[in-house]
DNA sequence: TTGTAGGCGTTATCAA
DNA sequence: TTGATAACGCCTACAA
């Protein structure tokens, strides 16, 4: 069923058809009525890939996602919907691109062959080659995340080192003097992953500036390293009253380490950090930390790409969201751990 | 870039450009060299959309998710990573569509666009509009679950009436006589969202098959809810010792509620379900469950779409999953709660 | 108010 | 071994 079909039955030219339809010159009612029946009656819509060709632009934006093999977070999923909700608000399809490892096709594909009009990508290292392929493409893209080179592309990301820095500082005011850091596993900092590396950066300086003892640690992203991260935090550092941590898939574990100790959240031990406000209240007790505002950052770099395609000329505009820190159960003052207490 | 300007630079025709490329007719070895060297010097890439108009097909498959208001479950988000993933693997791009809700356009400009050659359909209820619309627009499509008309579509689905089933008879024979079912909330089983329904089946069938006395519960998709859900099967009914659960989510809540309950589990109390394998395994203790196959049930669909895409005329093929029962820790022998436990 | 014709970038058929 | 040309389905400038 195509636009010459239509026009074929309704005894009209097939410009007429498609002006019939985009309104973009007047046609005379009783032609259009006649047209929209046959229309009505065959079902027809227009060939988007063709309409995509005449045009130039394909109202689609690719989403460059980490491969599936490594499973999302939580908080990566919620950049998946965010974008994905955004994005069809504005009418614009998204195409999924599972990139690294494996997958380099399907990039290669999104990037080269003219299938979207921009891109989104995640998980941006500090030293990322898909960002120097995509600079040098002139696609327009928008990083949930951004290199080493900030002013290179247009980016949204979160302000880990702020945040984790005002952990610090909350923490310190509650009288807390020895203080961990659980980052995200050693392989994602080793590859240079920003969020761990600036994370790091907002401890170290927040322990200097309260004159606090920081410990960081690298822990991988699940329930049972995070448990025996702790226990071994616990066990090493009897003066230990507090963690700091980014990584929300290792919490559940850190608890249970935490518990195992015999020590009480917020009574005897402190927790914070970063995370998904819906899950840190489905916590127990619900978790103090910065709520990670998915939704907002998603809806930004949406926001930012249409933008950038409408005007690919225009400055490169950047975003960094800082969320405040929300109080919740799991922080309190400072006590000294009872010997016994100890693994 | 187009290969206009290819053939142009290296004095030859845009067909012989394209041939080139593709293989598809002998070209002078000397010829494809020099047309190569112009391709590599200017980074031609062929434009997919005038490659998808000419050979009337997109190389892209459309996921239908459900919107990202209603979160999606660690399940759901397994398929969507699984699917992208195999597509991946066959070269396959996939394009998101969250329908239902407010984004039904998003749907239509699927469905009728022609922008993809065959759909997955995620969340199908046991009367669903978009199986309808699908089978009428005569685009090939395959279900992640299906509908109350099974052979009017392709499909894989988990077999949760079997699963749970399988939960009660386990439950039995390690002596249980009173089992709850806590099902997914009230509202997805008012909408006929299938696998509610057909736990509530396997449930039944099961606990009529064993004389055992079976209670069911509906519960929201979250912690709190399985909390207060559970709290109130343990103070309403002194005789339950076990409970069997589709409700993943709910899961954390409700282990926290027999703990409060002064229970032991599986000491106490027994608890089992379907869960993802590695949350299953996250938990403490691990969760006694059926495994979800979601990689495979992801990969299985999208074969099963390939293969009608390139067959339309093929009968429906259906597939359903029954992953064993995983003994972790979490079931054990009956004992007869003492009246203290009881909150 | 409507029709004709050309072009978006490819691939495939027919000729040479 | 290669070139010219038509066609995929749509939009739009130009002509009537």
């Amino acid at each position: 069923m195509n636009i010459g079909e239509i026009a074929r039955r309704s005894g009209v030219a097939r410009s007429t058809v498609s002006y019939a339809l985009s309104g973009k010159r007047p046609v005379a009612e009783e032609t259009r009525r006649r047209i929209q029946a046959v229309i009505d009656e065959l079902g027809y819509q227009p060939n988007a890939t063709a309409k995509a060709l005449k045009e130039g632009r394909t109202r689609t934006l690719g989403l460059v996602i980490p491969p599936a093999s490594r499973r999302l977070t939580d908080l990566q999923l919620g950049f998946v919907a965010s974008v994905v909700d955004a994005a069809a608000r504005a009418d614009l399809d998204v195409l999924l691109s599972p990139s690294g490892g494996e997958h380099d096709r399907s990039f290669e594909r999104v990037v080269s062959g003219r299938r979207v009009d921009g891109v989104i990508l995640m998980e941006i290292r500090l030293e990322d080659d898909r960002v120097a392929r995509l600079r040098r493409s002139r696609l327009p893209f928008v990083g949930i995340g951004h290199t080493s080179r900030p002013d290179e592309m247009s980016w949204v990301d979160v302000d880990y080192e702020t945040l984790i820095s005002g952990c610090v500082h909350h923490l310190a005011d509650l009288g807390h003097r020895r203080i961990a850091l659980v980052n995200r596993s050693a392989e994602l900092v080793a590859a240079g992953y920003g969020p761990a590396h600036r994370a790091q950066a907002g401890f170290t300086r927040a322990a200097a500036e309260r004159g606090v003892e920081g410990v960081e640690v690298c822990c991988a992203d699940d329930a049972r390293a995070g448990q025996s991260c702790v226990e071994r935090l616990l066990a090493d550092d009897p003066g230990l009253t507090a963690i700091a941590t980014i990584n929300e898939a290792a919490m559940p574990g850190m608890f249970r380490a935490i518990e195992r100790a015999g020590l009480a959240v917020p009574g005897d031990f402190s927790i914070t950090g970063v995370a998904a406000r819906l899950w840190a209240e489905s916590l127990h007790p619900p978790l103090t930390a910065a709520d990670m505002p998915a939704d907002e950052l998603g809806a930004h770099a949406v926001e930012m790409l249409i933008q950038r395609i409408a005007e690919p000329a225009t400055p490169h505009r950047h975003l960094l969201v800082a969320p405040p820190i929300s109080l919740r159960g799991t922080t309190g003052p400072a006590r000294p751990r009872k010997p016994g207490d100890q693994v």
